[in-house]
RNA sequence: GCCGGGAUGGGGUAGCCUGGUUAUCCUUGGGGACUGUGGAUCCCCGGACGCGCGUUCAAAUCGCGCUCUCGGCCCCA
């Protein structure tokens, strides 16, 4: 027996139903917000993810060499991707751009709860300069995706890179010198930043004022005291992402980040019920496009982890309908085999799905097979119905007969 | 990269410590009883010890290595 590679899945039928159902979903949200889906190839150039994330991340992704001897891998996120694209073919296009994709990614990391080495995302862009009312608008299609999936114990917590720049700025800390502090204040590693903050000169007193501002969390009324453009910002996009209905925001200073390329607003939703990666969506304002070669220009965007909201709307019992086909079409005796397939492809025809007998069982374990589909009718085709042109019809859930004529058959089932 | 629990028909399980019959039970799949009426019942059939090496007269069981899996650490673009 061969078993799957390590952190991949299968998706059986009942699974595809439920995971397609919810990427339709999300897709049809991002319509409704007037974004347009776009699509990338699954393997890249490698050197497209050094320069975003460092040649670090080849440790931790599928990278190997073509026949042709070229440096590819398998994409471990989307955003990268869709500014390569923006940047080759797509930067002529009116602006705000807004577009949205799903897709798997891979990432060679060890799995567990929540974490496969194939996974997929669902996310979206916003490329144009940056507003509140750009950040509010990616921030809430979020919101309504999630809203939208019936999912209910999750957190959307908004923070803003400016906060703590301005701090460390006012200080005499900027630009590149910023960033390490960033990192260690990013991961909550606190004495490690109090000796970087130490070494680079901050009195004690703002170094312990900006760790406490990391740790600055609850409604949007906690920045009351605070002043300063980045606090403005998150003011503006959090009213705006309440007149839009979203009442579950709250801000977080302590969502930082540590790339140079973060810009501004950043904000995370987690599913708290999950285990350990509970992180179900992450995304901010960047500026990405400079590094690939094209034009500096300030974006928005997020991704949602799909397996990991999957996950969540499970543990939360969130139901699936099941899916059945209308009709199911019986044939009584070899005689009227190849007319149950005339029937079929009829009601095929007319945007009934229908299913038919392939197995030649008899009448009973036919009418077995179409109640465990579920079909909701059976159509039951034999010499008796077909002299006077007609087919028995058969509700299977009341077990109600009717005779009917073979030309009235498809205005009974379109109903 | 690190720590721990696992892997027995398609799914769920017992057996392993203490090696030895035809490997258990539930379920699922196919056929039949029922050559024109379904989820019931009864009968029949198919189907498994993750992979490899070793110890042994004999391995699901003991030893070693590997693969996959679940949970946690690290990481998380």
């Amino acid at each position: 027996m061969i078993q799957r590679p390590r952190g991949t899945r299968d998706f059986g039928p009942e699974e595809m139903e439920v995971r397609r159902h919810f990427e339709d979903m999300m897709r049809q949200e991002s319509v409704l917000h007037g974004f347009r889906e776009i699509s990338t190839p699954i393997f890249e150039h490698t050197e497209l993810f050094t320069l975003k994330s460092g040649p670090g991340v080849v440790e931790e992704i599928y990278a190997f060499q073509d026949k042709g001897g070229r440096e590819i891998c398998l994409r471990p996120e989307l955003t990268a991707s869709v500014m390569r694209f923006f940047v080759s073919d797509l930067a002529t296009l009116p602006r705000p751009l807004k577009m949205f994709y799903f897709g798997q990614c891979f990432r060679y990391e060890r799995p567990q709860a929540g974490r496969y080495r194939e996974f997929f995302q669902f996310g979206a862009e916003i490329v144009g300069n940056p507003t509140p009312e750009t950040d509010a608008e990616a921030i809430g299609l979020a919101a309504a995706i999630l809203e939208r999936t019936g999912l209910k114990d999750y957190r959307i917590r908004v923070g803003h890179i400016g906060i703590l720049r301005e701090m460390l700025a006012n200080a005499g800390v900027t630009g590149d010198k910023a960033l390490p502090i960033l990192q260690k204040l990013d991961k909550k590693i606190y004495p490690e930043a109090e000796e970087l903050m130490a070494q680079a000169g901050i009195e004690t007193k703002v170094a312990q004022d900006i760790i406490g501002t990391t740790k600055v969390t609850g409604p949007i009324s906690v920045l009351d005291s605070r002043e300063g453009p980045a606090s403005d910002y998150i003011r503006q996009v959090c009213d705006i992402l309440l007149a839009m209905g979203f009442g579950n925001v709250s801000v977080d200073l302590g969502v930082v980040r540590g790339l140079a390329y973060y810009t501004g607003m950043v904000f995370e939703v987690d599913a708290p019920k999950l285990g350990a990666e509970k992180q179900i969506c992450g995304g901010g304002s960047y500026s990405l496009s400079e590094l690939f070669g094209g034009e500096k220009v300030f974006s928005t965007g997020f991704a949602i982890g799909f397996d990991r909201t999957l996950l969540a709307l499970q543990t939360e019992g969130v139901p699936f309908v099941k899916r059945s086909i209308t009709a199911f079409v019986v044939p009584v005796g070899d005689s009227v085999r190849t007319k149950a397939f005339e029937i079929a492809s009829t009601l095929r025809r007319s945007g009934i799905s229908a299913d038919v007998d392939l197995m030649r069982r008899g009448v009973g374990k036919s009418l077995k097979y179409a109640a465990t589909v579920p079909s909701r009718y059976a159509v039951i085709v034999g010499e008796k119905e077909l002299e006077s042109n007609s087919v028995t019809l058969r509700d299977m859930s009341s077990g109600e007969q009717t005779l009917v004529k073979m030309n009235d058959l498809v205005e009974k089932l379109k109903v």
